[in-house]
RNA sequence: UCCGCGGUAGCUCAAUGGCAGAGCAUGCGGCUGUUAACCGCAGGGUUGUAGGUUCGAGCCCUACCCGCGGAGCCA
């Protein structure tokens, strides 16, 4: 503000009502600036007074000397009335040129108003345009995902579309206070690694100046550990990649995962913690986001029912369960989606299956001492079709039977010298999880895609926009 | 990588092998309570690309490009 009084000697400031106004020698055009700042979500304590808002044009509808404008300014949504017998001939213009998105500042009166969308209504006073928007693509009308998914830079700015953001945004703060109120330590790992951590999958490449080859990281855990071994408990927070070509609604190419890691915890403990986690993720948002479900129609009777216990079998119950159902499977093989999403149909709540085979998991995971062929591994799988959520296991704590796993997977020990000093300074029987956000958000919105569960989304046939 | 489906106006979609159309959006006009408002008028097209069959192709055939869904892999 300094700066506009610096250069503009001329401009007279005048306050009235809350309102400063800065008009310029003719007293022709003028400033508004806000006093107070109000948003629409917090209209209820202005009923009765003068506001002024800013935002951008949802929709517009008129009706001969009534118009009526919905505006949005990302906190919510507000029926703007403009009455041709309340305001000048220049505002009534004014209202008449916004385009859908246009962005603009009003000045009126709230009222509680019940036929009006949100229970509030603005009768409009004054309204200045900032600008106007040229034609917007995005149309009240229904879209094709193609053309969507090429507009995401605004269709982010669709009521759906704010509504999971904002979900997504209350998850990733239930997942900080979980982990932050139970002593655990955020821990950054690296995103870029010198190698595979789990040894399998296609990873994103990079020359790394002299050092060649660098990758992208396909998860936080092994760094995870060192942190368990200076803190305690420790979580990872932030993006993985994976350059598979995965095509389904269930992968990104790049995506956030959360990954706990706890010194002393055995898979028992780690299973408990993984349920009171999903609980605490589930409860709150119910709790607390109850209008933006709503805006996503999302049927919460099923979301309701994740309470502790969550039900534990081992894979070979799984099988079992397979079997019953009539699904050819051979004890050994990797669980897929659909066999997943059989599994889940036969529960109520997420469930936990425990105890894979030790060839199907990662070099990493500990055996089971009572059954060498099974390693100490959980998966967790989200009810309705959503599939695997979280994946974790206790570790292999034993210095020899790592060197023998990394020789068995023919990994390349030096890569992982590092790793295996945490075995052989003051090993401790630990174990931690990694759970997939983007699925969380999917599936507590009810999503068919994971591809609105994030802001830009990465996918094999598209890095754009 | 494999299997299936699709590509027509800015968008969503129609169109027996026979004049390329509608709704939304845009522009102009009308309406004092609209809720994806409504009513009237107008502009808007190299039917993904390249070949082929045919008197005639948006439609049939071949190749390619792009996208969507699924499988595998995984969170």
């Amino acid at each position: 503000m300094k700066i506009i009084f610096q250069k503009l000697k001329f401009f007279v400031l005048c306050i009235y009502k809350q309102t400063f106004f800065i008009f310029d020698k003719h007293f022709f055009n003028y400033i508004l600036i806000m006093r107070p700042t109000v948003y629409i979500k917090d209209l209820s304590q202005h009923v009765g007074k003068e506001v002024i808002l800013k935002g951008w044009l949802y929709n517009k509808r008129s009706s001969g000397k009534l118009k009526f404008l919905i505006l949005r300014d990302g906190t919510g949504y507000v029926q703007c009335v403009v009455f041709k017998g309340n305001v000048s001939e220049e505002i009534f213009e004014s209202a008449e040129k916004l385009t859908q998105e246009s962005s603009f500042e009003v000045k009126g009166k709230v009222r509680e108003e019940k036929r009006a969308v949100g229970g509030f209504e603005l009768d409009v006073i004054d309204l200045k345009i900032i600008s106007i928007a040229h034609e917007y693509p995005i149309t009240p009308k229904e879209h094709g995902i193609e053309f969507l998914i090429d507009n995401r830079h605004l269709w982010v700015r669709s009521k759906k579309q704010v509504a999971i953001l904002k979900i997504r945004h209350r998850i990733i703060k239930a997942i900080r206070d979980f982990f932050d109120q139970r002593g655990f330590v955020l821990f950054d790992p690296p995103i870029i690694t010198p190698n595979a951590c789990e040894g399998t999958s296609t990873l994103f490449e990079m020359d790394y100046f002299d050092l060649g080859k660098a990758y992208l990281t396909q998860s936080g855990q092994l760094y995870a550990e060192s942190g368990a071994m200076a803190l305690g408990k420790v979580y990872t927070f932030g993006p993985t990649f994976r350059a598979e070509k995965s095509k389904t609604r269930r992968h990104l190419t790049e995506f956030w995962m959360v990954e706990p890691e706890m010194a002393f915890y055995n898979l028992d403990d780690d299973m408990d913690l993984a349920e009171e986690f999903i609980e605490y993720i589930i409860q709150t948002v119910l709790k607390e986001m109850k209008e933006e479900l709503k805006e996503l129609e999302r049927d919460t009777t099923n979301l309701e029912k994740v309470v502790r216990p969550f039900p534990r079998i081992s894979y070979s119950e799984a099988v079992e369960i397979l079997k019953r159902k009539g699904v050819d499977f051979q004890w050994g093989n990797d669980l897929g989606g659909t066999d997943e999403t059989f599994i889940g149909e036969e529960f109520d709540r997420p469930v936990m299956i425990h105890r894979y085979p030790a060839e199907v998991k990662a070099f990493y995971m500990k055996r089971d001492p009572e059954n060498p062929k099974v390693a100490l591994a959980v998966d967790v799988i989200a009810p309705e079709g959503y599939g695997e959520i979280i994946g974790g296991s206790q570790r292999e704590d034993d210095l020899d039977a790592l060197l023998f796993r990394i020789k068995e997977h023919n990994l390349p020990q030096s890569f992982f010298e590092w790793y295996l000093d945490l075995r052989r300074y003051g090993s401790v029987p630990h174990a931690g999880f990694g759970l997939g956000l983007e699925r969380t958000v999917s599936w507590i919105c009810g999503l068919d895609h994971l591809r609105e569960a994030i802001p830009f989304p990465r996918m094999i046939y598209r890095n754009t926009p």
